[in-house]
DNA sequence: AGCACGCCGACT
DNA sequence: GTCGGCGTGCTC
């Protein structure tokens, strides 16, 4: 459909950035607009971001119309990418405007194109020819036609500024303004391939097939750590630069971005764009912009992403597809895997869902049809999965405060004395998750959150992990002001690190957790030093599940298996299920055949079991039996409303109400839960209280939701969030 | 989101 | 009498 053209003085829609209902009818500017053309309009006394919308809605007193007042200097927006952000946003019931800003956030978008001063060679002769004019004069020759910035030409030609501006001055160059933002670097799909595998090759030669029948399609791409995953899927990168289209690779952290840049560089002869919040303003106006002139032909990035203006979107990767972090938590929430899928089936595009360890979600739209499913095995066949055992924790005999049993400190010994290296795991970071007083039992809590405050003994401080407070340890309890009697409870992997120390005094320790590097590079490097064996002890939390190789690591042992099974998460058994695969995966990735030990109170839970297996598809199977019969995703549909006020009784007010009023849900066959405090019961001083919804999976729960808020009155000290799927329960 | 308008408590 | 609290409503 051609986009419709508004003349000067015309009405047309524009909707705006700002938190209105709809979009408001304006007069076409001078010249014109498009329906999609990005805009400033007067609102009020203000000027703000929009985008034309389509025809006006005339509802209007014609004659107090406003003027547009400018037509930004980028292409229009593109039907595709406006339907995916009505679609989004109806999926995820979040304000129009609200989508929209995601997919204007582009610092400097309604600044003037900014340029640079360029030089080429003028008509005129210099007066006088000296040594150096001569150089320049052929310098810009030899290069006949192109033009450069006056510090290009001065270092090749070997002369200073004044050299440049003299020539200036007489003709012999002439100036130019050119526009700063620049293409990136071309990328050569051929430049050079790797040697795949025959698996690899069937792999990659049946996404390349999905990418030239040009329609949507999405495959879950699974393959465990070394099975040459990412090589498959560049090589549907590759097959989509071929057809003259772009790509984006979604990755889950950004502290892996530069790592798999340089990766793509070796692979397609340039630096691919980079998307996410630690690039700077400067290249993030140029990624957007050359996104949209067709200057950038893959983007690496955060899930954000997923809003910029593609030109022709041909590919979406998403890498490690399981990982929590795609799904964004606050502000607008949405989980950037489904978002890709339903961007990719408005533009025709291929969705490729790689992971070791799929969610379930993607794993039962494999078994229903829904995707396809490639399946890579091992380079080096199954032999390198490790040997899985359960540590019983019932029958080992442990002293006070300690948490590697007699079983792991053995199985660590013969791996130090070999000289190999130990992973001991645990997901919880610093010192100590509780600090209790023993003086009356107080648990130190953090005075923002309901969050517990965690002992960091580096540091000397306490930290809430959900908001970054911090404050010094202090001497006495907040609560009874006894002096001397806080005391810490549980481990965490500083104080698995002093346990390791006594059990291990000749053995070289190394922690590797987020909070203890002041950044991804230092981590990095740490991480590499670690490899290359300047540690035989590793402790962890999860980062060291994501993807490093650490060649002479032949044990893993699991502190606490447990962590992940209790509670009433639904996603609990897959979590634990994905993270001990994913450490266990790193035992003997090369020769050595690893070891893998995971101490459990519950050695007979169906989870551990499946994992000690190795029977992922039972695994799998059962997973996917109990939500069924529980009704839960992905067989049932969940929403969760968070109802957040400074009084938690006007929180609580609210949420009683709904549930009182809940008729539009019970028509649909839906149920409501709670309220509840929130999983996170207070954030930044405002009580959070969640009500949790479940429906059948046919129903339309977006709809009846919608009528069902609409009915309350809601105050403007309290506020009420819609989390479509949601992706914690407790 | 901002910003103005408007209706009730403590000040010159 | 008025200055200013922030609840309510509007912006094309």
């Amino acid at each position: 459909m051609e986009p419709a053209y508004f003349e000067a003085g015309e009405p047309c829609a524009v909707l705006t950035t700002q938190p209105l209902d709809r979009p408001l009818d304006y007069l076409a500017p001078e010249g014109g607009c498009w329906s999609g053309s990005y805009v400033e309009v007067p609102l009020g006394p203000r000027r703000v971001l929009g985008v034309v919308w389509g025809p006006a809605a005339g509802d209007y007193d014609r004659a107090k119309l406003r003027a547009v007042m400018r037509v930004l200097d980028v292409p229009p927006m593109r039907d595709e990418l406006r339907d995916f952000i009505i679609k989004a946003a109806d999926y995820t019931l979040t304000p129009l405007p609200a989508m929209l800003r995601l997919a204007t956030r582009a610092p400097g978008l309604s600044d003037a194109p900014a340029t640079r001063r360029i030089y080429r060679l003028g008509d005129g002769e210099p007066d006088r020819m000296t040594d150096a004019r001569q150089r320049v004069l052929e310098t810009m020759r030899e290069y006949g036609g192109l033009a450069f910035t006056q510090r290009e030409l001065a270092e090749m030609a070997g002369v200073t500024s004044s050299v440049i501006k003299g020539l200036v001055k007489q003709g012999a160059l002439r100036e130019e303004d050119a526009p700063k933002d620049l293409p990136f670097p071309h990328l050569d799909p051929n430049h050079k391939g790797k040697d795949l595998t025959e698996d690899q090759a069937a792999a990659a030669a049946h996404l390349a097939e999905g990418i030239a029948s040009g329609t949507y399609g999405t495959t879950l791409l699974k393959g465990v750590t070394g099975s040459g995953k990412t090589e498959v899927y560049l090589e549907a990168v590759a097959a989509c630069l071929k057809r003259g289209r772009q790509a984006l690779v979604l990755l889950p952290e950004i502290a892996l971005t530069s790592e798999f840049l340089t990766r793509l560089e070796a692979r397609f002869g340039g630096r691919p764009a980079e998307w996410h919040s630690g690039v700077t303003m400067t290249e993030r106006r140029r990624t957007w912009k050359m996104v949209a002139e067709n200057g950038a032909q893959v983007v690496v990035g955060a899930r954000s992403a997923l809003f910029l203006p593609f030109r022709d979107l041909g590919l979406i990767v998403v890498d490690e597809e399981h990982d929590t972090s795609y799904k964004q938590e606050d502000g607008v929430l949405y989980n950037a895997r489904d978002m890709a899928v339903l961007r990719a089936s408005l533009c025709c595009a291929r969705v490729v869902l790689a992971s070791a360890t799929p969610s379930l979600e993607s794993w039962a739209n494999a078994e229903a049809g829904k995707y396809d499913r490639l399946d890579l095995t091992s380079r080096f066949g199954e032999a390198v999965m490790p040997e899985m055992e359960a540590v019983d924790m019932r029958a080992e005999t442990l002293a006070a405060s300690t948490w590697i049993s007699p079983t792991l400190r053995k199985a660590a010994q013969e791996r130090i004395d070999r000289g190999e290296q130990a992973l001991l795991f645990l997901n919880r970071r610093g010192y100590a998750p509780v600090t209790i007083c023993r003086a009356c039992g107080h648990q130190v809590a953090c005075p923002h959150c309901d969050a517990r405050m965690v002992e960091h003994r580096f540091l000397k401080r306490l930290m809430c992990h959900q908001c970054g407070e911090t404050t010094p340890m202090p001497e006495e309890c907040p609560s009874c002001h006894v002096p001397g009697k806080l005391a810490p409870v549980g481990p965490g992997v500083e104080r698995l690190a002093e346990e390791a120390t006594t059990l291990f005094p000749d053995a070289r320790i190394a922690v590797l957790s987020s909070d203890l590097f002041g950044s991804a590079r230092a981590l990095k490097e740490e991480i590499k030093r670690i490899a290359d064996g300047a540690a035989d002890i590793i402790i962890g939390t999860q980062m060291v599940a994501k993807g490093h190789n650490f060649p002479n690591l032949t044990l893993v042992g699991v502190i606490d298996a447990d962590l992940g099974l209790q509670g009433s998460d639904l996603r609990a058994a897959e979590r634990t299920f994905q993270l001990m695969r994913q450490v266990a995966g790193r035992a003997g990735r090369s020769t050595k055949r690893g070891l893998a030990l995971m101490q459990t109170f519950q050695p007979e839970h169906p989870v551990i079991r499946a994992i000690l297996s190795g029977d992922e598809e039972g695994f799998w199977q059962a997973e996917a039996a109990e939500r069924q019969a529980a009704g839960v995703p992905p067989y049932g549909r969940m929403a969760g409303v968070i109802v957040s006020s400074e009084e938690l009784n006007d929180a609580f007010d609210l949420a009683n109400q709904l549930t009182r009023q809940c008729e539009p849900l019970r028509s649909v066959g839906a149920q409501v839960f709670g309220p509840a405090p929130a999983p996170i019961a207070r954030i930044r001083g405002r009580h959070r209280v969640r009500l949790l919804v479940k429906s059948p999976k046919g129903v339309a729960l977006q709809k009846a939701i919608a009528l069902w808020v609409r009915n309350v009155r809601v105050k403007n000290t309290t506020r009420l969030t819609i989390d479509i799927d949601p992706q914690t329960f407790l």
